[in-house]
DNA sequence: TGTACATCAGTGAACGCGCGTTCACTGATGTAC
DNA sequence: TGTACATCAGTGAACGCGCGTTCACTGATGTAC
């Protein structure tokens, strides 16, 4: 042969790659199999060597971002207490970082708007991704001996799902930071707290 | 002349009134001229009579969005005291029915990952939308005596947003009711609460 | 050792379709004289 | 009052471009005999 053993899947693995940033940055219209297949030195046609179709690739890399993103989480949380845990998670999530590199970032931010118009499969796969996101916090919140540890981590998945979406979609910096900064505050300053009376 | 006065107005403002659904719920992309000059009952080659572009359109359609959801998120807390009013205003935008109908709801849930490739004239527009949003909670929070208005609206705001954002983009009926109402429950006891101690 | 054939990742021209935009034209009505 | 012309919202064919997908082909290497 003239490739080696592994040679097709490691180019299945880089299009993935490539395919991974692209989709964050660009979204699932703006990824172009021509242009994907370029970044990687090839022609488009042989895309179809690597993938049934489009929506094919799509909802493959929407697994592989969801793994990447939850290996960096748990990274940054990994061998701390559970509270400082989620301080470093939350930190990390709403950093200034986080919204500016879409492309390595949460693909809840980067893509939810385009879900409705996406396929079955593609979605089935972002609600694991999700269900996922919220179970990662809910754990820490139950070993730290948080009240309603489930509801709390939702809560603060939405607030802090919300704050990137915000501060991304807005053009103003200071005001992107602002939203990033108030709700990073608040956040902490609720897991920190007596639980509310009732 | 064949038509009346103010026919090429009312025309205009027809074309808004359908636009203002479409963008919401097809997204900018979505949205196609030719489809949006059908739905008023006209053809695609008359669209250039009212906007100069098809950008001109997202913009102009933008403000009129934002124009509508702040009339209605104002009438929905008209002449309730502060404190209720926000609690009104929280289950309006934490609602099912919000949820369900992005064609008639809030545009930063419905456009946010599609404005990093909309024009500057566009996200203007949406910069101004959103400090309006911001702005509407924060002076009911001021005039309800809370400490940090300012900030807490915007913690509100992203928890809002990320949990109608979340909502929307997941699948699963059980799992996308869940993010609704454990936010809103979370959300009501912060404003019902004390204030964290520091 | 040499020859014919199989394999298969990748190539690149071509197709079909959707969409934004342009533009010459229509046709009902108003206006000038 | 009648005739010629202007107006202008809207029409619909056409253009150009981008993009997903198909498909006959290439060419380096392995295999059979």
């Amino acid at each position: 042969m003239r490739y080696t053993d592994t040679h097709k899947e490691e180019t299945h693995k880089k299009l993935l790659a490539i395919a991974a940033g692209a989709l964050r940055q660009k979204g699932p219209e703006g990824l172009v199999v021509a242009d994907l297949m370029k970044s990687a030195g090839l022609t488009h046609g042989g895309f179809y060597a690597h993938f049934k179709s489009k929506d094919a690739l799509l909802t493959e890399t929407l697994g592989e971002i969801f793994a990447r993103v939850g290996r960096r989480w748990d990274r940054v949380m990994d061998g701390l207490p559970p509270l400082e845990a989620l301080d470093a998670y939350i930190d990390f999530y709403l950093s200034p970082q986080h919204r500016d590199h879409p492309e390595s970032g949460c693909p809840v931010v980067a893509l939810n708007s385009d879900l409705p118009r996406q396929s079955r499969a593609f979605r089935k796969a972002f609600d694991a991704g999700v269900a996922a996101m919220r179970a990662r916090i809910a754990q820490r919140a139950e070993e730290a001996g948080l009240s309603t540890p489930d509801d709390l981590a939702q809560a603060i998945l939405s607030s802090m799902v919300g704050a990137v979406v915000l501060a991304r979609s807005v053009c103003d910096a200071a005001m992107s930071d602002d939203i990033l900064s108030s709700t990073r505050r608040d956040i902490h300053a609720r897991l920190h707290a007596p639980a509310p009376s009732r």
